[in-house]
RNA sequence: UACCCCGUGGUGUAAUGGUAGCACAACAGUUUUUGGUACUGUUUGUCUUGGUUCGAAUCCAGGCGGGGUAGCCA
């Protein structure tokens, strides 16, 4: 499966993309950018712009930019920089040497600005915020001229050098584009276009002192990169009207198009900037990477491969609708892609010890084990068998149904790739009850895990060599959130009460088979039967190894039993 | 209640005036040395009312419902 590259995407966008091409539109060419502000780490709905940008880039044979919007200097730092450069070549995509910050063209934008003021299309207000309220109007009436909206070329000018010399405080002056301040959309009633900032900025440090706003430099900066399709999300489309305006008020050449998509929701999470970053400030989670988050790097240090998100933005589609997709499907692509790639291994989360009575005591015997029935190149490897092993405590069941395919009294299973074995005896702690051990007897003609009479054994269970096995921790995810749409709460930030108590729950008396003791950060395993691990990067300074579980099995007998 | 956008199974999407299809989910079964994977089958849909047309999910009009917009955020 995968990419799919014959499956020709029939969106809306690439459908219009396929006509601009047709009536010669920009002379054949597709160029498209990804501008991100650097405020906070991307997530999955990111990845969806991401895939978008890039992906209709790559199959129109045109270019994506990678651009930093940037034009905020009190919100944005180049850690957030370096951790969205990181995220975007992860996911697997390519912006060559096309990296650019909208504060690359801040000199331009000020030209652009004193060209607008020649041409009496924009004006220096000196409303307060108070009173500017009051001139914008509502919803539903029209605002009032400012009286500043006539001020001569030379004044604006002169003020407008002063603000950019910082002569004067912050929220003294604006500069307004002259549009109309009856017009029913709001921001085409004379929008602020320069604002003045006192702040550092983190590329141009303190050259600056008045900042363009998005509504400007936006349209401006796809202008100068000469993109032809910029692609935003729906909350934009109000502002299509400013963005075409500025092109036409300034006369460019290169006229970029805006075209609007609706953002990816996601069952059972949240996908706010605000609210991860106060799950984050607030401890919630453990960081923007905690493996629960919705980030990209949450979802890498999760385990998700790039290839399983890609997917996952292939098969939600681009509309104009306001949807919320089901988590379950990612979690369907990340299943999809590592069953395909990672080595099966075996792993006991929840170690019962098991003794088999009739081995030899000190023998040690090598079974062969495949590394991936998907995969036969993937080759096989040695796992140790001895008299004492582990198995999880929940294939066993003293009373067990009928339906029941694992251990139980009297009833033989088999070991995966070792022998069958039966249950003869249940060693309990006389105190508590609990049960300690099990006796067992195997059947030496079984090894390998079938035997001569091919007799039928329905069930088949994972186990580690006692003596062999390496311990581990194990960090078991849920999901974060317990409703469907913890964004839909009415009181806005009430969605803390939806979080999920049991949204990690730490094992830290793993046993793992002896193959996974040089297991390096970040490799990804299925754990047999159980689900989908990756090492954690917390190995490197733990004393034993770190999983984290990417996701579980489909569990057809868990599911039954609920 | 101003303006703009959007309504297709439970969910996400396709069909561009001509047989409503795909995926996920759910359910049932086959295969299986993972109760996994694979495979097969089943259930469920064009918001509504009119109109145009031989023919409408698609075009038109009204209604209903959802979303967006009143930062010197992006």
């Amino acid at each position: 499966m995968g990419e799919n590259e014959n499956a020709t995407k029939t969106d809306f966008i690439r459908s219009k993309i396929t006509d601009d091409l047709k009536l010669g539109k920009y002379s054949g060419r597709v160029h498209t950018r990804f501008p991100p502000e650097p405020n906070g780490y991307l997530h999955i709905g990111h990845a969806k712009s991401i895939c978008l940008n890039f992906g209709i880039a790559a199959e129109f044979t045109g270019l994506c930019n990678l651009r930093f919007d940037d034009t905020n200097p009190e919100k944005e730092d180049v850690e957030y920089v370096d951790s969205i450069k990181e995220d975007v070549k992860w996911l697997g995509f390519d912006w060559q040497e096309r990296m650019f910050y909208a504060s690359d063209y801040f000199d331009q934008l000020y030209e652009w600005a004193v060209q607008l003021i020649n041409t009496e299309k924009a004006y220096i207000c000196e409303l307060k915020s108070e009173e500017f309220k009051g001139y914008r109007g509502t919803l539903t009436e029209p605002g009032k001229n400012s009286p500043h909206r006539n001020r001569s070329a030379t004044e604006n000018l002169e003020l407008f050098s002063g603000m950019k010399a910082g002569k004067f405080e912050e929220n003294r002056y604006v500069l307004r584009a002259k549009i109309d301040m009856s017009h029913p959309n709001l921001h085409m009633r004379d929008p602020v276009i320069y604002r003045i900032i006192n702040a550092s900025h983190h590329r141009t440090s303190s050259k600056w002192h008045i900042y363009p706003m998005y509504d400007y430099a936006h349209p401006l900066s796809d202008s100068i990169e000469n993109i032809t399709h910029s692609l935003c999300t729906l909350e934009f489309e109000i502002h299509r009207p400013l963005y075409d305006w500025f092109i036409h008020a300034l006369e460019l050449e290169s006229r970029p198009q805006q075209t609007e998509f609706a953002r990816l929701n996601l069952t059972y999470t949240i996908m706010s900037k605000r609210k991860l970053l106060e799950l984050v400030t607030e401890k919630l989670v453990h960081g923007w990477d905690d493996p629960r988050m919705p980030t990209i790097c949450g979802l890498r240090r999760r385990g998700y491969s790039p290839n399983s998100i890609r997917n996952f933005c292939d098969k939600i589609g681009i509309t104009k609708f306001n949807s919320s997709t089901d988590i379950a499907l990612l979690e369907h692509c990340v299943r999809d892609d590592l069953n395909t790639t990672s080595k099966r291994v075996m792993v006991v989360l929840h170690p019962l010890r098991v003794v088999i009575e009739n081995y030899p005591e000190n023998q040690v015997e090598e079974l062969d084990a495949i590394n991936n029935p998907e995969d036969e190149s993937m080759g096989s490897r040695k796992v140790p068998f001895s008299k004492e092993i582990y198995i999880e405590q929940n294939d066993f069941l003293e009373d067990a149904p009928k339906k029941f395919f694992r251990l139980t009294p009297g009833k033989e299973v088999r070991l995966r790739y070792a022998y069958y074995i039966t249950c003869t005896q249940v060693v309990k702690d006389e105190e508590t009850g609990e049960i300690i051990e099990l006796r067992c007897t195997y059947d030496p003609e079984t090894r390998g895990g079938s035997s001569p009479d091919k007799r039928k054994v329905k069930g088949t269970l994972h186990w580690v060599s006692a003596r062999q096995a390496v311990d581990a921790e194990v960090r078991v995810y849920d999901r974060l959130f317990t409703v469907e749409e913890p964004d839909a709460v009415k009181d806005d930030d009430g969605y803390e009460k939806f979080l999920n108590p049991a949204s990690l729950e730490i094992l830290t008396n793993c046993k793992a088979e002896p193959s996974l003791a040089d297991a390096s950060v970040g490799s990804r395993f299925q754990f047999e039967r159980q689900g989908y691990f990756n090492v954690d990067p917390d190995s490197a300074s733990s004393e034993q190894l770190v999983f984290n579980r990417t996701i579980a099995l489909r569990d057809s007998w868990a599911k039954k039993n609920k």
